[in-house]
RNA sequence: GGCCCUAUCGUCUAGCCUGGUCCAGGACGCGUGCUUUUCAAGCAUAAAACCCGGGUUCAAAUCCCGGUAGGGCCA
């Protein structure tokens, strides 16, 4: 068995367009990244579109842009100079014919003619009889000539692999040895045709030609990983390290599903996740440097990284520790970025309509609302209070505590002749004014003094509609003498 | 069904290799308190776990054996 191991680190992730970029492929993706920059090694990208059918340009696309947007950067492979080949499958079909031939001449595969229906049969029979279904290899020892005679009367084909009867061990960087029975598999189908070669011989041989020292992927690879060597043994290719990564699962444990979630890089993405989040938050799902630090950069990552911490066990993919992490990294955003960040949800709600609010105001009601976020979307309903004429809400949520309905009404008035008579519109003026009236104001209606929420609530509410929101001066600051007075004045108007 | 992988608070995990410092540490979440007009943030604080059963040993979360459970792959 050769096992020489590559002297220059090269690793890869190969996803296949058939579908929006995974999360699981992101993770995967960060792991890989992380490895080769830890050994200065390098990073390739390769598209897996064997299947012609379920392949689109489109999901090739999102791929390229999700990783670019995660802070992935691939060494090799589509859009790097221009070129798409050499990682494209489907433009390396010559290659794997001439090992497919290669493989069929020395007898380490043949051509099988077992029909769907046969086989189905057969592997109903292996299974009531209580047999793990396995091919029984019936066309492994047909004739040239036989062959010959099948092939020309145009019976429909399969290539299948022999697979030898043996133990296969192999050393993987995260579960130590793990041993398999060959024997147990049974001849495996690698292609179709000579034009059409199947999953498990396009990677061997990909991996192999792009010489890929090491194989990091998810644990649900495992159990393909013999086969995968057997099939370079019988090509005479080296054999990578492998390491087998936890799956990300379920709240259930299972593998993490479309049902119970969004899996899809791009749907995080949309929804206003930071990439710093993201990478920090999985790096953490299966790794821990061995301290009690959790927040790391990309660079951070890269530099305490070592594959040997990697997790045996899956992890649940739990979105409230994400979202706390996002919130403390919305949280360490400079103001004029995360104000950035968060325009385009504004615009799409339709509440940020170009020049109509200026960008020192745009920044201050992203400042006092980014305490509240979770993800960059939550701006819209934390802030659109900001951006309305008029905000809708039941008088009833005016009311503080036991207060009488005209109590809430004074208090009302007494902010508008307060602020009315405010010589200056600034936040701190805005602020003493107010606690400057409100101890009397508690101590004429006989409240207890220091609860200045019979003076605050009814105003915060009758400025924001809403039951949680930043401090009434807040929102008075941002939205200026006029607005603000209207917006109290309207709300005596509802009692 | 067969094969393989895995197993510490509800969740992510530290500790396990090199037994004693662990009546098990941190974080999220949850509870409470402080701050406070609200919520959030911040600070403080509590509750919360070694899957089970044997063995080895003076001593086991840590080593060994056997179960059990969950998951993945194959079809």
């Amino acid at each position: 068995m050769k096992t020489t191991v590559k002297k220059e680190i090269r690793v890869r992730i190969a996803p296949s367009p058939t579908g929006s970029a995974h999360i699981g492929t992101a993770r995967t993706a960060l792991f890989n990244y992380l490895f080769a920059k830890k050994n200065k090694g390098k990073f390739v990208l390769r598209i897996e579109d064997t299947d012609k059918e379920r392949s689109e340009q489109k999901w090739t696309d999102e791929i390229l842009t999700e990783l670019r947007w995660l802070g992935i950067k691939w060494d090799e492979g589509p859009d790097i100079g221009g070129k798409f080949s050499p990682y494209k499958q489907t433009q390396r079909m010559d290659i794997y014919k001439k090992y497919l031939e290669k493989l069929l001449s020395e007898k380490k595969s043949y051509y099988c003619f077992c029909s769907e229906e046969e086989l189905e049969s057969k592997r109903q029979d292996q299974l009531t009889r209580g047999v793990a279904p396995k091919y029984d290899g019936k066309c492994r020892n047909l004739s040239e000539k036989e062959i010959q005679k099948k092939i020309s009367s145009k019976e429909k084909a399969v290539i299948r692999f022999k697979v030898a009867d043996k133990k296969i061990r192999f050393l993987d960087l995260i579960r130590g040895m793990v041993e398999f029975n060959a024997g147990l598999l049974g001849d495996v189908v690698i292609a179709k045709d000579l034009g059409t070669p199947l999953y498990h011989f396009a990677v061997v041989v990909d991996d192999f030609e792009m010489q890929i020292s090491h194989i990091i992927r998810g644990e649900e690879h495992l159990s393909n990983t013999p086969r995968q060597i057997l099939l370079q043994e019988a090509l005479g290719f080296y054999q990578p390290v492998y390491a087998h990564l936890p799956l990300m699962l379920n709240m259930d444990k299972s593998k993490m599903s479309k049902r119970q979630g969004d899996v899809a890089i791009s749907d995080y993405h949309k929804n206003g996740y930071l990439p710093e989040a993201l990478i920090n938050f999985m790096a953490l799902l299966g790794w821990n440097p061995g301290t009690e630090k959790e927040i790391f950069s990309l660079a951070k990552l890269v530099k305490e990284f070592s594959i040997e911490k990697v997790q045996k066990a899956g992890a649940i993919f739990n979105v409230q520790r994400l979202d706390f992490i996002n919130g403390f990294y919305i949280r360490e955003k400079p103001i004029e970025k995360l104000t950035e960040l968060c325009i385009p949800y504004l615009k799409e709600a339709g509440l940020l309509i170009a020049g109509q609010i200026s960008e020192n105001k745009l920044e201050k009601i992203i400042e006092v609302s980014k305490t509240r976020m979770k993800k960059l979307f939550d701006i819209v309903e934390l802030s659109g209070f900001f951006f309305v004429d008029k905000v809708a809400y039941d008088k009833n949520l005016l009311k503080w505590d036991d207060m009488k309905d005209g109590d809430i009404k004074d208090a009302l008035l007494l902010c508008d002749k307060t602020l009315s008579e405010l010589k200056d519109w600034e936040i701190k003026k805005i602020e003493w004014a107010l606690m400057g009236v409100a101890g009397e104001f508690n101590r004429q209606k006989g409240y207890p003094e220091k609860n200045r929420g019979f003076l605050l609530w009814p105003m915060r509410v009758a400025l924001s509609g809403k039951q949680f929101s930043p401090s009434p001066f807040e929102i008075s600051d941002i939205l200026g003498r006029e607005k603000t007075l209207k917006r109290i004045r309207g709300a005596v108007e509802k009692l």
